[in-house]
DNA sequence: TAAACGATTAGCT
DNA sequence: GCTAATCGTTTAT
């Protein structure tokens, strides 16, 4: 692996505020395969994310009106809105749709790329002991290792002059997109509202054992060199 | 002011 | 496969 610092500027064109423009389950497939980069820290390519419906969508957090906590989410589209789960678990969203709505796109996994000496560190693997594969796959995790807490609720994303330390979003390669049901919901979890590259191996859940690409366990797969 | 719950993960067996 | 950990937000009293 070789180790150099993690970009402080975008390498390609960073997506404006009009992208997030639009309802959150036409933003969330067009995000697959964008690159989500923490200026000075790392990244990497969306692989997994899930949309959250204002209507309709019991398990959306605006689905009750406002409150303190989803305030951000009412407000103009391409912030970010980040919330505790669990007590221990940041998770990160981003606003879509008119502003007034209540609409996001929750971040749920992405494929590293290098450098990933930061985020391995701030997800407690220095020594880069683990796979790859785990380093960001699932929403507590890709806000463990961008560093995130709550003090990013409602700031916007980087234009591209970044300063070190901001959250960038950038245009990616076409991708093939796979739409499923949503995870870890009591409420709502039917909804085919869950976006994913197919066969990747950095999703939160590995592909089903039986699919053309799925072939057994997790635990089995690891990275190469 | 108190209690219940949760868009989860890690560490067991 | 199962369960503990852990705490901010919401809801009820």
């Amino acid at each position: 692996m070789t180790l150099r610092p993690a970009p402080t500027s975008p390498p390609g064109r960073v997506l404006d505020e009009g992208f997030f423009a639009r309802p959150s389950h036409v933003v969330a497939p067009a995000l697959i395969g964008k690159i989500l980069w923490r200026l000075g820290v790392g990244g990497g390519r969306l692989v997994e994310v899930e949309a959250y419906l204002p209507v309709g969508d019991p398990a959306c957090h605006a689905y009750r009106g406002v409150t303190p906590r989803n305030r951000v989410m009412f407000g103009p589209p391409g912030r970010v809105y980040v919330y505790v789960s669990y007590g221990l678990h940041i998770m990160l969203n981003l606003v879509c749709d008119r502003e007034g709505l209540g609409s996001a796109v929750l971040i749920r996994a992405f494929e590293p790329l290098e450098p990933t000496a930061a985020l391995r560190c701030n997800r407690g693997d220095a020594l880069g002991a683990r796979p790859l594969e785990i380093i960001a796959a699932g929403p507590g995790r890709v806000g463990q290792a961008l560093s995130l807490d709550l003090s990013w609720n409602g700031r916007e994303l980087g234009d591209g002059n970044g300063k070190e330390g901001m959250l960038v979003l950038d245009d990616g390669c076409s991708v093939t997109v796979e739409t499923t049901s949503r995870i870890g919901l009591s409420e709502g979890g039917e909804l085919q509202l869950r976006y994913i590259l197919p066969g990747s191996r950095f999703l939160s859940r590995a592909p089903r054992r039986g699919t053309p690409w799925g072939s057994g366990a997790r635990g089995k797969e690891r990275e190469q060199g």
